[in-house]
DNA sequence: CCCTAAGGTTCGTTCACCGAACCTGCAAGT
DNA sequence: ACTTGCAGGTTCGGTGAACGAACCTTAGGG
């Protein structure tokens, strides 16, 4: 299964995180992790992806120690970002602004809150209030201001619009 | 041509960027802008891309406002970085320090520094000296300390074992 | 007028992604 | 015990992107 295209020669730390995080779906996955997705389905459910495609990206991510399966109370497979996969935070968080810089207004885009102290995190990463750039357990993601037309149905899209904690297991009980 | 796959309905700034710098070989291309890369041979020549991959992706990159396209001093078409693309520096940054910390060794690693005190950019982006996060044209860009097994021989790679600033046209002369 | 080189385009093959169908526990219901 | 339902996959053709090689076009130099 030669799952990720090697970028041959590089000696770059850009070709070796493109390896590994570089394949269509695998960053909205991760970004789904630290909404708190954490159930086979609802990762489906929510992106859309195509199980084959789910199924491959969750065990390499799982096989390169950024996610870890776990056994879930109910006997369900449950996957969590290990230490290595919130270290992504700042990549993540970056591409993120920029699209949202470029491509969003105000009205769909996302506030993410500082626990602490309650201040906006801006592009950068930092707290508007305390000026300090926290990890993504200290940070909380506010649901958009403007409404979407036709409002998706499934547990996560429905957690989504409440504000949450990242980082915290949604969409797996309700 | 519909290049860019959409990850429909995502109203995300996450899945905005993806679709125009998430394609493979995209990132590396802007990657090589940012260390001066600017022609089209280089370009293939560094990378190993396919012609064809190369061509869309870089008028991709145009029509987005990422790259601008203009003729050289010799005639030759010379691609560069637009504000809009410099502002993916930062993400382009913490992915490159993502995969150098879990992937690469201190011999293999790259360092940056920074023109205005010559101290060196950690993962953060932070300056170790003067405690700024430099913009990439304040940056210049090291040469490794280890040798690679074969030293490949194309311009650009023969420019990367040189310190340079970032920005700044290599290979196109020499 | 020929040769070379840059910057592509075209072409046939290969390979990843896709949706739909199928399989395999496990647990609750009856 | 048997069936139903669902989570979490695997398997299977079909499609479209990426690949390497060959070809084309323009411009300059000898």
């Amino acid at each position: 299964m030669p799952l990720p295209r090697e970028y041959l020669d590089q000696e770059c730390g850009l070709a070796r995180s493109l390896e590994i995080v570089g394949e269509r779906w695998t960053l909205l996955i991760i970004r789904d992790a630290f909404y708190g997705v954490s159930r086979f389905s609802d990762f489906r459910d929510h992106l859309g992806v195509p199980r084959a495609v789910l199924s491959e990206r969750l065990n390499f991510l799982v096989d390169e120690g950024v996610l870890e399966r776990a056994a879930g109370a109910s006997g369900r497979d449950e996957y969590a970002l290990t230490d290595k996969g919130q270290r992504l935070w700042p990549a993540l968080w970056a591409l993120l602004s920029w699209g949202a810089d470029h491509y969003l207004t105000d009205r769909t885009r996302r506030r993410f809150t500082h626990n602490d102290c309650g201040g906006t995190i801006g592009s950068d990463g930092r707290c508007d209030t305390c000026d300090t750039t926290p990890m993504p357990d200290d940070l909380s993601i506010q649901p958009r201001s403007g409404r979407k037309r036709p409002a998706k149905t499934d547990p996560v899209s429905r957690a989504m619009r409440t504000a949450h904690p990242l980082l915290t297991p949604i969409g797996a009980d309700s």
